[in-house]
DNA sequence: CTAAGATAGTTGCACAATAGCACTAAGTAA
DNA sequence: TTACTTAGTGCTATTGTGCAACTATCTTAG
């Protein structure tokens, strides 16, 4: 009943998908591929989550591997990255008993352009609101995104997880709107800048933003790539399932 | 510089390791296997995480084959299953680039008869206090112990995880005694009695639990499988990371 | 120069939830 | 009947929040 050790053992397939999230016109946004028409692969023509196989010989690890796929379509370098979990099963790829590892990813909107690469036929934002976003993705992507998007929204509620959606410098009030687009509700303006400052997540820059108003004050992140967690959620009476 | 989309890409080893979890004489354990001696895989003889190859012949998908190589240790069907990530690289398995899906379960001690099957050594409960365990493991398994000791005690601040290391029906002086355990440290009991009742968690049982002093409420959980997230940390100014 | 408009940021109060600690309740055993 | 042990409750000070009104600082129109 016990399995044989040698490497030998039939392998599934495995690969790497990202989640690349960021901020768009006032909402959230998530990057997907189209995947090729005249391939023989699976899925032709489809949108997708950006991934593909784990190159052996190139990728150092898992998370090498994410930065690589995240780096080759948007430019970006330095994101915010976290796992997300593995889907594996003998029925989600056509082609045989694949797993694939996701990350998602949060960036920026500012410097980003997209370049679909040689294995799609186009890269694009899709708007995130509600629940769906594109009726049909490949593979068992669609459930995959759900699932980001559960993750993204929980995890709003009670870190500082919004801080990566926006540049280096932000005021107050960008962050919070940023925390408002997420969690599609507003928040109680008071409350909210007590938790940030007091959290000691930020320190204030010497510079103001200018502007048509008052000008704000700019802050920045004490520790870049560092999460910090509230102590609550936004809303105590709210289920956070 | 794109990978090509076949499917005979050379494939990376994937397995499932499980990180078993129980509390026994008042203190958590982990379960962990003995490597064979005399055999020519690696790191023989050194205790491992439970786990192994995914059988692409046997398991539907990830989690069913976590279940399979947890059942084959411990007899346990229906624990609480949660994955805890995956780690993939070039180094953490000498016969080549390796990925293992790793999860992690909570059994009640009560009814566990542990088997080591064919490919092991040994199989056995060890203590886990502080920070480490047995000082070397085979694999990576040694920081993947650590990475899921962080999750565990981390998410028992703020879920109703512990009860999943207790049989079905407990008193909440049982419930509170393995929260204490878990995290090492006292907790207040009128603020706990509280939480966990208004949270809705648990329904109580007919029954009382006799004993040499008062007899204490049974309860039992209401959604069996589900976790419960409480609003807060059970303590506000400690640091969740 | 002044007033209007907009965004930034603060203050005060009522309310809800909890930590901390002391207290009561219900059993057993001498 | 008293001592002991574990179960369970009550009270209060404190803390964070929702809410809403208030002040501050800029630009632009007239």
């Amino acid at each position: 009943m016990k399995q044989p050790m040698e490497p030998s053992f039939p392998r599934p397939l495995a690969t790497v998908d990202v989640v690349i999230f960021t901020v768009l016109d006032e909402r959230l946004h998530v990057l997907l591929v189209q995947r090729l028409d005249d391939a023989d692969d699976p899925f032709p023509g489809m949108w997708a989550l950006p991934g593909g196989f784990v190159d052996i010989d190139k990728d150092r690890d898992l998370e090498a591997c994410a930065k690589r796929k995240l780096r080759e379509k948007t430019g970006v370098t330095s994101p915010y990255l976290e796992q997300l979990g593995s889907w594996g099963s003998t029925k989600r790829d056509p082609r045989g008993w694949a797993a694939t590892h996701v990350y998602f990813a949060l960036i920026p909107a500012d410097p980003v352009v997209l370049e679909k690469g040689a294995n799609a036929q186009d890269v694009r934002w899709f708007p995130v609101t509600g629940k769906n976003v594109v009726k049909k993705l490949a593979f068992d992507h669609a459930m995959i995104l759900d699932t980001a998007l559960e993750r993204l929204r929980n995890k709003v509620e009670y870190t500082s997880l919004p801080v990566y959606l926006l540049p280096d410098e932000f005021t107050l009030s960008d962050l919070q709107r940023v925390y408002e687009i997420v969690l599609e509700r507003p928040i109680e303006k008071s409350a909210f800048r007590t938790r940030v400052l007091s959290s000691d997540m930020v320190e204030a820059v010497s510079k103001m933003r200018e502007g048509a108003n008052r000008p704000a004050q700019l802050y920045r992140l004490k520790n870049p790539g560092s999460l910090v967690y509230f102590p609550r959620t936004f809303k105590p009476r709210r289920e956070m399932d």
